[in-house]
DNA sequence: TGATGTGAACCCATTCACAGCC
DNA sequence: GGCTGTGAATGGGTTCACATCA
């Protein structure tokens, strides 16, 4: 059931290495900047573009793309297209990821809304919830269901990837939830530590983490002194 | 109950130094921990402890925490209170940042309403659009109002972070409106590398992109055969 | 005794610099 | 000439292992 019929090109025999994290981190980047190109009918591209659009430098640009295989041409570039396809080809995206979302609460609603999921390949297959009185509204275009029935959707939509929505106090139920129903990946974004076996892959998402971060850095700044303008005015893409 | 009770801590010669950036990233996670430790009455903690529940190991823990100082007692471990209260001085959640959100659709409204920003020290004192039909309407608390008067609510309230909630399309205008109105950290949910001055502090919320790392994670164990239970069921800890 | 704090070793990620190819 | 691809060098982060101290 390997879907899509066979590409053309593809490779002979794919290397399947492992890409470090940190460079696969930032594929998606570049991936989505290749898109803008392609929109703007840009169909060469340097790495040095590539890393000013990105905020990063051509050499790390140069090294996360090598990881794929050799696709640039000396002298030239990347061809836009087809790095894209390549980039897409290795992050798994010309699959349809079936997606299962647990909890119907304001977060899962906005996440089964969310066209950034659908448009990239991945769609939501289901939808659970504890709370009965949830059931059978639709969101989305998925009818919630009772999260008793988490497992039979995982199993019968084949999902590997799950998504948890709810509130922290039942955050890690669901993620035993999903992966006793065979899930391999999740997306946290109840703000605790899920505690997985090994092998599951779990990515987490905390706004309230973030900002704190940045409350640290605002606090060296004001003290620091000079809470107003640094005078730093150069817009290199540096960073 | 003995610390932060008789004299005014702190500083003694605080020396500001610069935490690395993988340590500062997990204080926010062991903080929440520490936290649920409180509200369990758990008064003492060790780093082994801490690292089981945060899911990463005990020298970890240790030399994260000595970045802020010696705040551990050997043979014992570290005081939940204190240590708590060291880390929120740390991160300057002790002070309450105001923090401004641009674009008031619904990511943005979600935003405003969000519990987790209000809890823990930042509030949001100014919303802006540029869609003339949402002005006034008010959401989490605080009335809409439009982009061109951000400047002045940066000014008057003394914001330092700025939340940018738009659509990709204008979320450069809006990170250059903040800028210059003297924002110096910026949380960005627009999927676009946000384009920024040097010294300017930029964290990136992107769940599609999360999607993708995942997608990725999931093709290989799919690819690697076997996509049923992988007959690896410890469930300790490590990641 | 038991757990912290920390140099030292190790490992991964970034950057450099240049050989190789267009 | 220009740009990729990549070993080599550098730097940062993680882990080890143990001296240190309550």
């Amino acid at each position: 059931m390997r879907a899509l019929g066979n590409s053309v090109w593809v490779m002979s025999d794919t290397p399947r290495r492992k890409i470090p994290e940190a460079a696969l981190g930032r594929l998606p980047i570049y991936l989505r900047i290749l898109t803008d190109l392609i929109v703007n009918e840009t169909s060469q591209v340097s790495s040095e573009q590539l890393a000013d659009l990105a905020a990063v430098n051509a050499a790390k640009v140069r090294k996360d793309l090598s990881y794929l295989g050799t696709y640039g041409t000396r002298g030239v570039g990347y061809d836009v297209q087809y790095l894209t396809y390549q980039i897409q080809r290795e992050l798994g995206l010309n699959q349809s990821w079936p997606v299962v979302i647990v909890g119907a609460g304001n977060l899962g609603q906005a996440l089964a809304n969310f066209s950034g999921i659908t448009e990239r390949g991945f769609h939501v297959v289901g939808i659970v919830d504890k709370d009965t009185s949830k059931l059978e509204t639709v969101v989305g275009g998925v009818r919630v269901k009772h999260a008793d029935e988490l497992s039979q959707i995982v199993q019968s939509k084949n999902v590997s990837i799950g998504i948890i929505a709810t509130p922290a106090d039942h955050a890690q139920d669901a993620a035993d939830s999903l992966v006793k129903a065979g899930v391999g990946s999740i997306m946290n974004f109840a703000p605790i530590v899920l505690n997985v076996p090994a092998g599951v892959n779990v990515r987490k998402v905390d706004l309230a983490l973030e900002l704190q971060i940045l409350s640290y850095y605002e606090q060296c700044r004001h003290e620091g002194r000079g809470i107003g303008s640094t005078g730093d005015h150069s817009d290199s893409v540096s960073a």
